[in-house]
DNA sequence: TGCATAATAGGACGCTCGTTCTATTTTTCG
DNA sequence: CGAAAAATAGAACGAGCGTCCTATTATGCA
């Protein structure tokens, strides 16, 4: 997985790499699809088939995209939270910086998120691809969650998927406000959101009365 | 606002009509900049300059499909929660025919889902027109969350802002997993979560105990 | 240093796009 | 019916796209 080159970086993988930086900045503010190899050139400083000799396809530069944006997000966002204590403490680091990282990505935009929508109906190995980072990051979510019921930080009777469920939508809701709508104060709703949540999960009486709540109704 | 002709509606009026259903359903799957005249009069058995010719350019006929939307959207969502009882009962139906819109759409697309992606960075018409739609469902529900409150079905301290907040993060996961994932279960897990977070809202005690919480923490 | 190889430029290709212009057909209405 | 007006078709445009081909330049190594 880690195929980092023994030799040193020839000329070609320089250009190859910042070609990479600047196209995942230029696919943030429009979108993978919105990547173009001309706008991608003219940026670089250099012709289009320069450019494009580094990629096999426009496809498969994006996605080398998609692994750059993911790489970085593993570096920034989950590995860092392994270095919490297991259980809540983790999940509580892994959504902090995933808000952390979201708002800062305001001005450009999450590729994870954008990029749903954009491929939610495009077969395809991009799809695949970014398909298969998602369901990676909500899987890590899912196990994160499960440990903290296993420390005894929330409920035995948590439905995990759900906390995940809920947790993306506040950070969804967050993109959208903040990068869509421009609504000031999204941070904190996404925060308070999931204080909120995880309170509920916590206390074990309060999770039976939402059950007889659901029995009522 | 409501221009209807008192004049039989021309030949003129019909095809127009029909090229915009058309034209929504196109964008429904493919977005409103994915949407296409050469792909369009070819769905409509016609000519692009015939298509062409009853919009002035392709951003009117795309602000056309979008004031379609939201016709329906109005038409499906928005007037037959106004019968339900002030309060609670309305909210609860605005989010239940909202889900049940949303999951409908799943085989499509929620346009303003996906055009929140689509214009989070793209200046124009289309991105006013579509910004003042959101808003004002926005405002809807924060109308009838605040009806909820003087009504005493919900808290008198309740966050309005951060309760539609949390409510179109619900809708937008569901729109995620069950679009972009194709995960089973989602519409489940959106109805789930609002039923918390209103249970959460009900009950002054438990309002007094998240602030507690928040405050420990 | 010199030579093989890698990196890049420049131009051309076929395609699709929105748009325009002109001609033709269809509708509308006195 | 017949003329004016509206609706549609067809072809062409310029621009931008990804991609390919060929030359030229820069790099890396013996």
């Amino acid at each position: 997985m880690n195929d980092t080159q023994q030799k040193p970086l020839r000329k070609g993988e320089q250009t190859r790499a910042a070609i990479l930086e600047a196209a995942l900045s230029l696919a943030s503010r429009e979108g993978l699809e919105g990547l173009t190899i001309g706008v991608l050139a003219e940026r670089m400083g250099m012709s289009k088939s320069g450019v494009f000799a580094h990629f096999g396809s426009r496809e498969d530069l994006q996605i080398g995209v998609l692994r750059l944006y993911h790489q970085q997000f593993e570096q920034e966002v989950f590995y860092p939270s392994l270095r919490e204590p297991r259980g809540l403490p983790r999940l509580e680091s892994l959504f902090a910086r995933w808000v952390a990282r979201v708002s800062m990505e305001i001005a450009s935009g999450c590729i994870y998120i954008s990029g749903a929508a954009e491929y939610d109906d495009r077969p395809g190995a991009i799809r695949e691809q970014l398909l298969e980072m998602v369901r990676l990051w909500q899987v890590a979510l899912n196990k994160a969650a499960k440990q903290a019921i296993q420390e005894g930080h929330l409920s035995p009777d948590t439905d995990t998927d759900q906390l995940v469920f809920e947790m993306y939508g506040l950070v969804l809701a967050l993109h959208h406000d903040a990068r869509f709508i421009k609504r000031p104060g999204s941070v904190e709703r996404a925060k308070k959101g999931f204080e909120r949540l995880i309170f509920g999960l916590q206390d074990a009486s309060s999770t039976n009365s939402v059950k007889q709540f659901e029995k009522n109704h």
